[in-house]
DNA sequence: GACATAACGCAACAGTGTTGCATCTTGACG
DNA sequence: CGTCAAGATGCAACACTGTTGCGTTATGTC
């Protein structure tokens, strides 16, 4: 765990929403932290095998792992901040149990993430 | 709707599974309706528009458009043979219903896809 | 302080998607 | 059937993104 390494995991941590690798790069350099593109994909590389980092669904984008399951793909995404929460639903994991025996599927993951607009987003609207 | 569309949609809706778009460039070549790189691209983008394909997530491909509704973002993919289904599950709509109230957040779209081993491919391994 | 290991930056490359522009198809209309 | 406008196509060039190789630098261990 490098310096850098470190810088960019407090930069993912303190960033209410989560950034690409371009983002990334360029809020290093704005903290004056910069950081080689190369690095930039190593380092999130790294951090995501370590288990702190999510990568967001169907983007390159990458938030902070929050709870202590690294296998947690549920999300809502604000379409207005870009700020990310994660959840846990029973009843989501119940009605994907369903699908599976429905589809004859054995699924071996899921990706799970819902876009909209979070509170404060909306009554800004 | 030119030739090449034609050619184009017929053979998304042939392939069992998502084609991304080299694939697609690769398949037509060799079914002798070559397409230029750019015009794949373009006519893949027309189609979507026309609501007759869906994009997979989190990624290029696209497969063809099965039910009437054109928003329909539940797919079980293949990881073995790659093919695509869609499904519908009324558990798994309530159960997205309560993460909405659950969040806070007024979901615009959510996005799920399942990925495993279809019957095929399990009893083949 | 010396050393092995790992991270880093740089340069070059490869893949992917986009844009501008000239040409060709398509289909409507006379 | 010929003309014509609108749109589709191919080509070339470009931009962006992610990867690889390699020499250099930092890390932290003894």
């Amino acid at each position: 765990m490098t310096r850098s390494r470190r810088a960019l995991l407090e930069l993912i941590e303190s960033h209410p929403r989560p950034l690409g690798p371009r983002e990334l790069q360029r809020e290093l350099r704005r903290r004056g932290t910069a950081m080689d593109r190369v690095s930039v994909y190593r380092n999130v590389a790294a951090l995501l095998e370590l288990g702190l980092l999510h990568r967001v669904l169907g983007s390159r984008a990458v938030r902070p792992c929050a709870g202590r399951e690294p296998r947690c793909h549920h999300a809502v995404v604000c379409t207005g901040c870009g700020s990310a929460r994660e959840f846990h639903s029973r009843p989501l994991e119940r009605a994907l149990a369903e699908v599976r025996r429905a589809t004859g599927f054995s699924i071996q993951e899921h990706l799970l993430e819902l876009r909209g607009l979070c509170a404060a987003c909306r009554s800004r609207s």
